[in-house]
DNA sequence: TCAATTGTTGACATAAATGTTTACAGTTGA
DNA sequence: TCAACTGTAAACATTTATGTCAACAATTGA
């Protein structure tokens, strides 16, 4: 695997460690997340087992998953990659 | 639909606008950006179709999508999520 | 003690992103 | 004039995210 390689899975492991870390901060749990952001979109249902799969880096998460996240979460786009490779 | 299902296709939208915006203003075609992104990732074949489509909202880009654009284009990921919805 | 919650995982089905090819219209530059 | 480039799109194949259900260990609170 290419340094490059390398850096695709820490930017999605880190992008999963940000998001538990932001769900956590709002007190919330796996099911609870997934719930809200079904209330948010009702064409949704995410499963908590979706949100176990990303805060560990096993999947690759979708732009409309992203941004129901952020709804649900209540914090801006930009916020869910807040993150760097560097201070990690 | 919703007031929030509008909100998760206009974001989709605003990220393919800012997509666009950012590779015309580092002088990339579409094939250029897909040929540089399957340079910095060797199994990595993305097509300029593709990019078509993200840009035009058409599609759900996937996470390690977002990531290989982020490094081909030289940008932080949340500079790719730079927008908001009010001031478009 | 024990029922409920939480996070994780496995298996399988379905939906959707992406790969691939082809085509076409508009533009550009020689 | 015309060949090359560009963006878009259709059609179909393949890969993968997600849905769904079940199970399990660890924890929590009554």
């Amino acid at each position: 695997m290419s340094i490059n390689e390398k850096k695709i899975n820490s930017y999605k492991m880190l992008f999963g460690d940000n998001l538990k870390k932001l769900r956590e901060s709002k007190g919330l749990s796996q099911f609870e997340l997934a719930s809200t952001m079904n209330d948010i979109a009702s064409n949704s249902k995410i499963d908590k087992t979706t949100i176990s799969r990303i805060e560990n880096g096993r999947t690759n998460v979708t732009l409309s998953t992203i941004i129901k996240l952020a709804l649900a979460l209540e914090v801006e786009l930009n916020e869910l990659f807040s993150f760097n490779l560097e201070n990690s």
